[in-house]
DNA sequence: CCTGATATGACAATATGTTGTCATTATGGA
DNA sequence: TCCATAATGACAACATATTGTCATATCAGG
């Protein structure tokens, strides 16, 4: 029954999830970060963006995200620059400390998803990733929600 | 390049994981319960392990299950017994009243998985968890970990 | 029995993330 | 303009999980 397979699916995901957090911690440890501020650190090169939209655009809590800024922002590897849209709402730009560090990250990260990505094909990565986004589509629009 | 292909997977993957435990603990919101307390009961139920066993075989630190089994104790969900092996690693067991809260998200979770499962075919939901299991096997052994 | 390595639980510090609440700022409609 | 609604940041409380440290218990080898 396939809901027995979504089952062991789910199972899966939680556990792999905790391997691959682990594994971003000892990539980003060299440049003193961590998974969490990587991706903040990433969302703020994009640049244009306020707090409140790169929660949304990571999937995480306004307010989580908020205290990572903020704690980027004191160690001054991101920087609130003056929003023209909106008095509150600042713009979250990298500055060249944050630059720097993420550029430690992302030539360690490289290497790890060489390495990783060599045991597959590109097809089977890609296959899993669509139904893993296929099944966040639909916990996104609240489907068998109720059980 | 694989490199990019691994990559999108482990962001994917991570955001997966936040909405599947968002999901989880929806479901053992009636139950009093979350999901990090939910897999502990569920591997109380199994029986005959102690806490250190129970995280090894969740994939978590041990200190972590130890305090949510000290807290499910207290409330009388699981009980420590005596370990004829070991005196100080004692046996996890599920008592009544954690059947009973068991039993409350098992049956919420079964709709579910059926509901989103039915989304999918098992063959997609298997070939995309063995992918993910294949590489948490690559974490746990430490590959690329130099990247 | 003794010793060193390992396993376990206790405790603390820290990181991450959620929910809730509040005041302030935008936004849109009457 | 006025007002209701939504968005945003600030702040607090809590849940989860990791790392580190310590004392004790177990085990393997001599």
């Amino acid at each position: 029954m396939e809901g027995d397979a979504f089952s062991a699916f789910a199972i899966t995901a939680l556990r792999l999830a905790g391997h691959l957090t682990a594994a971003g911690d000892q990539l980003a440890k060299p440049a003193g970060q961590t998974s969490a501020r990587w991706q903040v650190l990433a969302a703020a090169r994009r640049g244009g963006m306020s707090v409140a939209q790169i929660a949304r655009a990571l999937g995480l809590a306004r307010q989580g995200v908020q205290r990572l800024a903020d704690v980027l922002e004191g160690e001054g590897l991101i920087a609130y620059a003056d929003n023209p849209q909106h008095q509150r709402a600042k713009l979250v730009r990298l500055t060249e400390e944050g630059a720097a560090r993420l550029g430690v990250i992302e030539l360690a990260q490289a290497g790890w998803a060489d390495g990783l990505g060599a045991a597959f094909t590109s097809a089977e990565l890609d296959a899993a990733r669509v139904v893993m986004a296929r099944v966040m589509e639909m916990l996104e629009t609240g489907e068998a929600a109720g059980g």
